[in-house]
DNA sequence: AAACTACTTGCAACTGAATTGCATTAATCG
DNA sequence: CGATTAATGCAATTCAGTTGCAAGTAGTTT
């Protein structure tokens, strides 16, 4: 994708298009998994990017919702761009969190997101026991692709 | 229940039944949420129980299989003991997680252990797209009878 | 019951992810 | 092209969790 494409959707998030967000723009959109602020830094070897402005970036994306954050099995925060196709579930894009579900690789602790197909979907899922339910999160574990 | 339960179970697991352990499994025992390090550490004000030791102790007791962690929404660790009503899934205790779900109120933040009832099963969920998929972690979020 | 030994504790120092404050710089708009 | 407002870079800070080590204690042996 172009620069002009990245710099558009950083514009209509209301972000100001700098050549650091589109470098971190371009690199998460063209990654297949979730990365990390140290996996995102070291893409970036020959012209470095300052970690606090780092953060600061994977921040503003995931606020303006061009981006979400997942924990990985050490609680650090994954970021990936929300894919073209994960459509929202919600009327509005707003509060609604786009449907997909995650799996993480038990060998290689990578996060990929994944569309929520027919049988991870619950049926009557409400008000259990007093607990009023909104919203379910699922994460896989097993071995991805690469590592079997 | 009482001191003799208690220092039995940590015997059983291959711990020491020192004054500290017993105090922490007990409080955990008793409690209906999981506990992060800093509220159990908040609950012995009077007869304080060191950092380290705590989160020692609770690594024990993860290790040894009496307790298990899970991550809040800001990615701490709570703490929950393993409930006798939560039966393991696999047969022998040795590898395979309890099989149970987590329920984290969006207004307290507090996390509390859900058996995985009927609803919540997925069938056939095996190698989903070059996926292998062993097991499968489901987070409910909504808001707990207290904060209703 | 005293001695022994391996495990456990407590303290200080440390790590590493993430945040904050602030002065400087750059993108956008008229 | 300024002016305005947001973004950047650096240093300092926070906070959960860990490590090293000397001192203490549970459980076992004699
Ligand atoms: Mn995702
Ligand atoms: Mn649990
Ligand atoms: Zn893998
Ligand atoms: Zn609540």
């Amino acid at each position: 994708m172009s620069e002009q494409f990245y710099s558009e959707i950083l514009r209509e998030h209301g972000l100001k298009a700098t050549v650091t967000r589109l470098r971190i723009l371009e690199l998460l959109s063209e990654s297949k998994v979730a990365m990390s602020h140290s996996e995102i830094s070291d893409c970036f070897d020959n012209e470095k990017i300052d970690k606090v402005t780092l953060y600061r970036t994977l921040n503003a994306f995931v606020e303006c919702g061009i981006a979400h954050k997942v924990a990985n099995e050490d609680r650090n925060w994954l970021y990936a761009i929300f894919d073209k196709d994960i459509k929202p579930n919600g009327t509005e894009g707003s509060e609604h969190k786009h449907e997909h579900a995650h799996f993480i690789c038990s060998a290689c602790d990578k996060i990929y997101c994944f569309p929520v197909v027919e049988e991870m979907k619950f049926n009557k899922l409400k008000d259990l026991m007093g607990f009023k339910i909104d919203q379910h999160e699922i994460r896989l574990h097993g071995t991805c692709p690469v590592c079997q």
